[in-house]
DNA sequence: TTTATTTCCCAGCAGTATGGTAGGGAAAGC
DNA sequence: GCTTTCCCTACCATACTGCTGGGAAATAAA
């Protein structure tokens, strides 16, 4: 994923657990507290406001608030405003994608996969995150110590030395 | 996902459903059958090679063949060729990667997305989609009519018009 | 009413990735 | 020797990414 939608996240945790609930927090409060570059955050915050997924106010009493309960706000809600749909193939959406001949199975290979990226982006909420935990059926992933072993590269090319 | 893993992807199926099994397949062959831009699948096909997920031979009855059986080529081993690793979060794999404060649990967040990205990429194989069927895990997912139809974009920002 | 604070908006910008094209080899077979 | 086919490197246009800068507008304290 990417990094924008990582800031954004992190921002939008930051401000579902601050307190007192609904108080305005400054952008730079933020920034300063979870190392984004400041003005690039301003930005990421001005998307999300226009998604209508925060509000703002200006002034001395300014700064950016939940616009919206954090229990009603998904990863899912914030990754497609940062980053667009979940799973494009070929700048269009995998069931209006026809691949020809043989190849297309293909294409429940991509609805499949959808499936499996909003089971996760749309279950987890900004409450669970601020709360420090995952739904239960998210957290079951993570009891495989799989989970957090990584894959090894599976030949180094030119990409990466 | 990328233009290029379709297009790969797309390409082994077609090698994994040749006959006779193990037949050359010409790169051109290839890209008409499934539009491919020919030189273009060429180099996602040398990506294959180096990777020795494909074998190559030149002249008159060149071509391109797979060198491993279908069944052991999943589509996650293609993906890392073309695209690198699953679910990187600022170029680094999520359980190196450790976000500040209040937003540290986003890390297990990731990392339960990267087992998800697995329970699909790594389950379905090319014999699979050559067949024509998805494992039955995998099949389970479509069988929610929800699976098939799009969220609605959030709001229109500047991204798309 | 001035002044400090803070968000808002927009423009630009270097670096890199993406998707694709082109040219010139080099090996295999006829 | 000639065709066919893969091989390699470079190139190109566009777009995206991550980030910086210059204001202007709103709010509230002084």
């Amino acid at each position: 994923m990417s990094a924008s939608l990582d800031y954004a996240l992190r921002a939008m945790v930051e401000l579902a657990a601050a307190t007192p609930a609904g108080r305005p927090v400054k952008a730079d409060e933020i920034a300063e507290r979870q190392a984004i570059p400041a003005r690039f955050l301003a930005q990421l915050l001005a998307e999300l406001r226009r998604a209508e997924l925060v509000s703002s106010g200006r002034g001395y009493a300014g700064g950016y608030w939940l616009a919206v309960p954090p229990e009603r706000i998904t990863v899912a809600d914030i990754a497609r405003v940062i980053d667009g749909p979940l799973a494009d193939v070929h700048g269009m959406s995998p069931e209006v994608f026809g691949p020809p001949g043989v190849a297309a199975p293909t294409r429940e290979l991509w609805i499949a996969l959808r499936v499996a990226l909003r089971s996760v982006l749309e279950k987890v909420t900004i409450a669970d995150l601020a709360a420090g935990r995952l739904p239960p059926g998210v957290a079951a992933l993570l009891d495989d110590p799989d989970a957090w072993i990584r894959r090894p590269d599976p030949l180094a090319t030119d990409r990466d030395g």
